[in-house]
DNA sequence: AAAATTTGTTTGACATAGCAAACAAAAAAG
DNA sequence: CTTTTTTGTTTGCTATGTCAAACAAATTTT
């Protein structure tokens, strides 16, 4: 009883929002794509007006997860940089969980990994990650098996009846 | 490219936030606990002010989630038992999937699945309740992966070596 | 060099979601 | 039948996160 009416309010607790991981992301990102990263970049990409992307860089930068060059351009902290990749990999994890073993449509697998990326706890993420690298693995068992899985998720066509 | 810079914005289009989920919720579990469920006993569970629950609640009565009573007592429109029951669904569902498939530690488990339960989509929670089934269910080559699963998880400890 | 555009900030607004504190009305206790 | 307690609302505050619009500074075009 105690347990349920405790741990809704966790939510808030974590370590970032689903806003704050994206400005991440997305600044992770264009470093890789372009080796820099402006306000405007950002703001671009996320679809947001730069002036909301002033306000909340504003306060990444406070809790120094994003730094500031001479020249304005936007880096990761070692922090902020640890928290984009292991959400990035949260990401890839749940889509192809998502995608290659549940068989949901791919653009609904990604909406759905991009609603929980930011909310996987490390265990859990450690855990579906050992999941899905042996479902889909080599191992002969996992093979048969995951035919019997995709099998059955595919039967909405019943082969007609006896008509 | 499209793709990843449109689909995070769908995190708001969610039908629910998580804090309007569990006024759901809790007023579903009150009203099977005690047959009723007042505006205090919502705040007691949640563990916020009246105040704040007054304010929320009005909100959700303004969507049409909540109904009041002519004494203040409030009930679930057809549309939120809808959405309670689906959420309620999705957290056994996914505290079932970290628990027996994933073992992740039951705290966790539940903390994870609080998280995500209101985010994910039907088509994904369908998806991963016939997954849970087949795996947990008494097919002879379910139980044998899962117990393939379940020795690659817990391998902590190596029977120390040749000592 | 002047004009135009781009870049980043600020301001005022709105929505969600919480708090504390003051208050009114109803219910329970004396 | 008063007094006390409980219940629910309102008010003023905080914080996040968005917008539009106005603006200053820097960069680019012409």
């Amino acid at each position: 009883m105690k347990n349920q009416e405790e741990t809704w309010k966790l939510f808030e607790q974590n370590p970032l929002t689903h806003s704050a991981a994206h400005y991440l992301i997305t600044i992770h990102e264009l470093l890789q794509e372009q080796g820099y990263a402006r306000l405007t970049d950002i703001a671009k990409k996320l679809d947001i007006t730069r002036g909301s992307a002033s306000i909340s860089i504003k306060t990444l930068k406070k809790k120094n997860l994003i730094i500031e060059d001479h020249n304005k351009f936007l880096k990761l902290s070692a922090e902020g940089k640890k928290l984009a990749t292991s959400i990035e990999k949260n990401d890839q994890l749940l889509v192809a969980f998502f995608k290659e073993i549940l068989l949901v449509k791919p653009e609904q697998a990604e909406i759905d990994a991009c609603k929980i990326e930011h909310l996987l706890s490390p265990e859990t993420a450690a855990k579906l990650q050992q999941f899905v690298q042996l479902i889909t693995g080599n191992n002969p068992l996992a093979k048969k098996f995951l035919s019997t899985v995709h099998k059955q998720h595919l039967p909405a066509k019943k082969p007609a009846s006896k008509s």
